[in-house]
DNA sequence: TTGTAAGCGTTATCAC
DNA sequence: GTGATAACGCTTACAA
């Protein structure tokens, strides 16, 4: 672009000053008697001078850019976490810079290679569905760029993360679904290879165990993406099962839904016929006839809190601060596609 | 951050060149020897050589990034506006970077400020609620930097703007509704003085001229926010009221669904005692029952509109194209929320 | 308290 | 085809 017309150097010719009296002025330091530093700027003012933050950041050899390299942008999680991250990023004098991996392993390799070349001075990135291999991520360590993760991490790479405790979380949801007298639950599960769904899975199973119920692999369902339809398409099967399930935990309020509005197209009483519980506390769940049971992944709060330690890993990066993993509470949301608890449970 | 280790002086030592032969070859400039270009990017890929490209934006003086202003990346309009953006700057080899105004306007002139002072090559917009005067992107006009408007756009100032037609989509809505028999129309109106809400208003007024019906103003309720809440406050009045309506056009999706669930609570039915329309289609507005009928305001369509525009103006900024306003045809969605059209309306 | 000068990594303008 | 050199606008030792 057109550059700040007007430069530190403008200023100097005006005032008869040196670029660094300048430059010094303008950001306040001591050295600089108040008087010189008053009228620096107020003739900065005057001419309109605006800081090239390119030259001060080629010059310093760090910039205040943070990228962020999310799935999609447009589900809500993710728009969430943004949010969140955008908001403490704003606070502390950083920019946020977001690519969509749209969950293709090829594009979040090509965008790693455009966050080193932009020099970015952090990252913060929910892995695609794709990605198998990290190792795109190493070149950051070498960089000393600091790269947080958030919700679907890499376990073979040093880095941190913001994660919350899925398994603990799926069990209290099937937990509580035992507790309202369910004894054949279901699961609809996200894509086994990835972590937090995989969890989700043991979860569940512990639950049951701790129950004394039997895992039956035919009550669990696998909805790859994740969506409404994958979801439905899965409660479509489940209510065509000879012993049909009397509760369905779903990976995500997506399948929850669309497995809700299956079950209500069969006639089927939720929860008297089939509990329903989800999970991420999606806005819709409780648009959502009846209102979704569902655990609160705290999107924004994630957001906020990679935000928080990226930017002090980036601030004391000297210090060399080992990689930490913070795990976020969640909270169950007890709506009404779950039954009350029975009193002994 | 500690710069990408290795630059293109250390390239030009290695191989006993000069710097600029190395730039040249990495640009694949044809005057450079084909074997010099190849052995070139061969060390580079072995040193692990990667651009640094805060420096070449300095030279060049102009970035690849595009700055985004959204009131909110929550809300699912403008996360889809921005995935709609982001989607066309990747293709294009541009960066996004993204700011929350979070519909204040003093948040906003200091985000206009940031994204001068970063150099952004240009700048896509959509106001805060709270704007009303726009000179603080009066700048970006002498710094010839290009800015396009989407959705809440600005009158006062020349820029390029992407919008929908709100007066015809809003009579359009209208109209439907009178078609279904509706006779009392309510409208839950967003704050008037942003134009696309004024224009909701007057679209809906003239389709009840148009039909001869009168203009009710104890039927116009505002919805300042325009959230569920706000929708359902509403709706509560308007039941309330001895004449009570028999169809309401919502300014957004949310309040439609707020004033949906008041409603409904009331043991009023939908369409039969009240219709609803809504405005948006948002994902929701499948997913509450009855499924809202309303308007498809394109949000990513909306975003890729607005960066191809941009795109094209800072590329050929030299040719100082005029500022262009494209509007987005919308669709009028119609589902069980509003009645079946009579054959002779 | 202020000035001098070097340099961040790249690109562009000459010259050869 | 390739090289020297001067910028881009700013920061920061080191001097004075």
């Amino acid at each position: 672009m057109p550059g700040s017309r007007v430069t530190i150097k403008d200023l100097a010719k005006r005032m008869n000053l040196s670029v660094s009296t300048i430059s010094r002025a303008l950001h306040n330091n001591p050295s600089i008697g108040e008087k010189t530093t008053r009228e620096v700027w107020k003739l900065a003012e005057q001419l309109g001078y605006f800081p090239n933050s390119v030259a001060s950041n080629l010059r310093r050899r760090k910039t205040n850019m943070i990228g962020v390299i999310v799935p999609r942008i447009d589900i809500a999680f993710h728009s969430h976490v943004i949010s969140g991250v955008e908001e403490i990023a704003y606070k502390m004098g950083y920019n946020v810079t977001i690519y969509q991996s749209r969950d293709s392993y090829e594009r979040e390799v090509a965008i790693t290679t455009i966050l080193q070349t932009n020099m970015v001075a952090g990252i913060i990135a929910c892995l695609a569905l794709e990605t198998r291999d990290c190792s795109h991520f190493a070149r950051f360590n070498n960089l000393k760029v600091p790269l947080v993760f958030y919700d679907r991490v890499s376990n073979e790479l040093e880095a941190s993360k913001v994660i919350i405790d899925d398994f603990d979380a799926a069990s209290r949801v099937t937990q509580h679904l035992i507790n309202t007298g369910c004894r054949r639950i279901a699961h609809i599960a996200g894509c086994q290879t990835t972590s937090i769904f995989a969890d989700r899975l043991e979860g569940y199973k512990a639950a049951l165990q701790r129950n004394n119920l039997p895992f039956d692999p035919n009550l669990v369902c696998c909805a790859n993406d994740l969506s409404y339809e994958e979801g439905a398409r899965c409660a479509r099967k489940l209510i065509r099962l000879a012993a049909m399930p009397d509760g369905i935990f779903c990976a995500n309020d997506y399948t929850a839904i669309g497995a809700i509005q299956v079950i209500k197209k069969a006639n089927l009483k939720i929860p008297d016929d089939i509990a329903v519980a989800g999970f991420s506390n999606y806005p819709v769940s409780t648009i959502i006839e009846p209102a979704l049971t569902t655990i609160d992944d705290r999107a924004a709060e994630m957001g906020k809190t990679a935000a928080r330690m990226l930017i002090r890993q980036i601030e004391e990066r000297d210090v060399n601060i080992a990689s930490e993993t913070i795990v976020l509470r969640t909270d169950l949301i007890v709506r009404d596609s779950t039954g009350k608890e029975k009193v002994n449970a």
